[in-house]
DNA sequence: GTCTTTGTGTTATAATATAACCGTTAGTTG
DNA sequence: CAACTAACGGTTATATTATAACACAAAGAC
């Protein structure tokens, strides 16, 4: 896992994109071989796309890249590697904008809280424990036992902000 | 505005529904008098398919609900009286569901943060000022400027608990 | 090496959402 | 009130996102 280096992450505009997308692949490669799940070439090369792209990513948008001159890819295709991709914790879903994004704490399921710039579509993920128990506690004295949050923050980042985003 | 009452509200099984129907369309109608804005009979039509199933409802619910034998509506019909409803907080999309619900709170466009029961399918509203407030400092401490946040947590509710929820 | 499970290709279709055009209606102005 | 204007809604077509169902191939189990 990494630990301290994506705690708090928003890519900033001059790091190092090909070593962030070899670092999530191997990444993967090792809690795949650790766990026997199988990351075959296409679930890699869908994780790779969505990396590549270090922002939201539609599924349409993958099968595009996907899709070579020779062969046109099908959207199952896409989907499925998706759905392991998601049920194993290498990406996410971002709801509101039926997209995905690579996650920086791979490794197991869980629900991130996800700060997405307006200017640049980057996303920083937040994880934040103190919001996920604030969320729990106030969600708990009604009565309501919290499953999986969505947390999906629309703003404007450190990087792309001018006074007059304030 | 409705202060109290729907402040921290999970609809509760037993209430009474059509009294809560006739609240909201009837606040409604005063804030779109007082604002000036024009209720139309198709708006106000799709804000009460909403609240009567005082669940989330899909656009393609709503549209079938609106088709009569006679006349069957088309899509834009409905989505561009939700597009008014949303505008003006009468209603939330809840994005992890691609579905709409009434807001117990209208009157100005808010962000909530909304509790989804998994087995009964309600949803209460929390718009807790405090979770709204960590998140912006979270957010802010990494430079993230908040603007739209969207929290949608998927859970049990009191009535629906049992004690295997926990 | 056979068997079984898992993964992938393929075709078709479902579910969600919007574009563009146009007539109608409701407010607005003189 | 008549003419004007802007907002509203009907309609057709189409875009976008997602899944069902079936067939075959590849990988792991015995």
């Amino acid at each position: 896992m990494f630990p301290s280096k994506s705690e708090k992450s928003f890519p900033k505009p001059g790091h190092d994109h090909d070593s962030c997308i070899a670092d999530a692949l191997r990444n993967a490669d090792e809690i795949c071989k650790s766990k026997g799940l199988r990351f075959t070439a296409l679930r890699r090369r869908v994780l790779e796309i969505i990396w590549a792209k270090h922002e939201p990513t539609g599924a349409y948008d993958i099968l595009e890249e996907l899709s070579t001159n020779k062969a046109r890819a099908a959207p199952p295709t896409v989907y499925r590697a998706l759905d392991f991709l998601l049920k194993h914790g290498f990406v996410h879903k971002i709801e509101s904008l039926n997209a995905f994004v690579g996650c920086g704490k791979s490794g197991d399921t869980h629900a991130g809280q996800f700060l997405i710039c307006e200017k640049c579509n980057q996303v920083g993920e937040l994880d934040d424990p103190e919001i996920a128990a604030l969320i729990e506690k106030k969600a708990a004295s009604i009565g309501f036992k919290v499953g999986q949050p969505t947390v999906e923050i629309l703003g404007v980042c450190g990087d792309c902000r001018t006074p007059a985003d304030g």
